[in-house]
DNA sequence: CAAAAATTGCTTTACGTACCTCAGTAACCT
DNA sequence: AGGTTACTGAGGTACGTAAAGCAATTTTTG
């Protein structure tokens, strides 16, 4: 039998209201008093029964997940992963508040910040772009004692209490490896396609990934970076006109979203099809073309891992119970044709 | 507001006990009223509160985990994650019960699933090795309504509620893959190592690993299976024995455990240093080998995501209650040097 | 030392579900 | 019609915790 509240206030010999008090951090209970209670409590091994708490507070949790809109694959994927959790998450007293905002649009994501109604929210899930105002908008809602996690994209430590995504200079890291390993020690020149060098998840990617190529291949030459907007029409045209104007391309990094556009390019001339092409974001698009032998590999990070893994930190950190960490962390999956889920 | 019971009573027209007896199947309800019970049910969008319910039942779920013995790293990782699991499950009234059996011992196995208690218990998951024994154990369990979940290694799927592990065949073609593109299309000859070619998964990726090979690499040549009882000692003289006898080995393929062994051999001489290697589990030593290059690329399978999923798998069933599909896939991970966790 | 303030105890209600008893009603069969 | 069976209702207690009000006690303060 697991011991009780009453198990402690025997133990502790008082109440079990002053236990409450304890329990629950309300004041009117003397210092020496709050330690007797620590003793029992420790001493049983009392351990709430998350069920019944749950149940008497009629607590809900008002999480708020902001994410950028605008039609990329990737973020499409991270949407239907919340509308799926928003299902099973209600059965939990999880409320699931998703508002979108413009892609690398800083500005907008404070505007969003500075509107919410902090008397309304427990937590708070982004995908953040850093800047001054949104720094400020963060430190306001953790002022309010509000946990707040970044998805995908992270801010400085300071002013989160978590973030939910990959290493991105690992996982540029790993797609030089991949790249070098495939392309085969021949020399040749590397074309590296961004959404967008401002966001720093891209930047990060780039500098892990032109580290291996420049100590370990050096054979490979990385070319300036193109920027298609994570979008399908931008990089089509971007990527088409740079193929077409240099000759010697053995390989193609694809940093950042807009899987369509590179596969349109890469199937448009015969000669392409020796490129080899590592890219990210596991999509309907990208699993294709992994079938078809357009991409060699696929970085991944799975989203719905990252939906579930904000939510359960967000609520570890409203309860103030632990999580396991070893859960938490969002691998760097490595896809090619033959391990697809 | 969620509707309660209570709702579903009114709604209904009928007293809560009836609803109640609708809930719970308990017998004396009219087939007619039990419809009526369950329209009303549809029509508000009740959901049984589990807080309250598992509050109120006082129930307790005393999983038996059944997984072999002997101390190879990938063993001893899913034992260790069921330490975890144990702590942690605790706060959910779930017991964890974990026996140990020889390892490919299926006769060991059907002694101990015969010799369970079906009343204490409410759930199973177990590392099979299949046999007649074993299949008549379990039909016997499911016979009780005890739901069954394999672990790592399959069974047909008669016998099994749920497969908690990876598809081997395509985990071995996902080791050709990489291995064919390490390699960079030399001629040479494969040396392929397994625990020992009666366990299900070791076979099954050999049949995955050479349907690859021979359709995508011709100019690799796989030699005879060599069976190192997943135990360092027993890889390590075999493996350096085989090397010794067979010149122009290009790359390993070590299907099994006993990393260790492989380990010692491979940096026993200075030549091996070129043999392209892909193994299987991520332990610490497979860690190490990879971050200083003796190992290529290590498949992996997460045992803490396992044995979290078995657990919620056999809850669900104990509950009659839905899983989260996508969460429950387990991977077939890839590792290199630089996405390591 | 008395008054005020702080601390503690006692008791009750509530959360939503499970499960029990007992009484009552309806339907069915002979 | 009478009896039997099958169903249904009403009401209660329980699970472990939260949260409140109010009384009683102790401690602090002037």
């Amino acid at each position: 039998m697991r011991p009780t509240v009453h198990h402690v206030a025997e133990e502790a010999g008082v109440s079990l209201a002053t236990v409450d008090r304890v329990l629950n951090r309300r004041p009117g209970v003397r210092a020496k008093t709050v330690t007797r209670v620590n003793e029992a409590i420790a001493k049983l091994g009392y351990v709430r029964d998350i069920s019944a708490a749950n149940l008497a507070k009629q607590r809900v949790y008002n999480l708020v997940f902001i994410i950028p809109e605008g039609p990329n694959s990737f973020m499409l994927g991270l949407e239907s992963e919340l509308g799926q959790a928003k299902l099973y998450s209600a059965l939990e007293r999880i409320n699931l508040d998703i508002l979108k905002v413009r892609a690398f649009d800083s500005d907008a994501l404070a505007n969003v910040l500075d509107g919410l109604d902090l008397t309304q929210i427990s937590g708070v899930a982004l995908v953040a772009t850093e800047s001054h105002r949104v720094q400020g908008a963060l430190a306001r809602l953790r002022q309010a004692n509000i946990p707040v996690v970044t998805l995908v994209s992270d801010v400085s430590a300071a002013h989160r209490d978590h973030y939910v995504g990959i290493d991105n200079v690992a996982a540029g890291r790993t797609a030089a490896s991949l790249m070098g390993r495939f392309v085969g020690h021949k020399p040749g020149k590397i074309a590296l396609l961004a959404g967008s060098m401002l966001v720093r998840d891209h930047v990060e990617r780039r500098i892990g990934f032109e580290q291996v190529i420049s100590a370990e291949f050096p054979e490979l030459d990385c070319l300036t970076v193109q920027e298609g907007r994570d979008d399908a029409m931008v990089t089509r045209s971007v990527l088409a006109d740079f193929l077409g104007r240099e000759p010697g391309i053995v390989g193609l990094y694809s940093i950042g979203a807009g899987n369509r556009g590179v596969i349109d390019v890469l199937t448009s001339k015969p000669e392409y099809g020796s490129i080899a092409v590592v890219a990210h974001e596991l999509t309907e698009h990208s699993k294709r073309a992994l079938r078809e032998g357009v991409f060699d590999a696929v970085i991944n990070q799975d989203a719905g891992h990252e939906v579930r893994s904000a939510i359960r930190l967000l609520k570890a950190s409203i309860d103030e119970t632990q999580v396991i960490a070893k859960q938490e962390i969002i691998r760097i999956e490595i896809y090619i044709r033959d391990n697809l889920p």
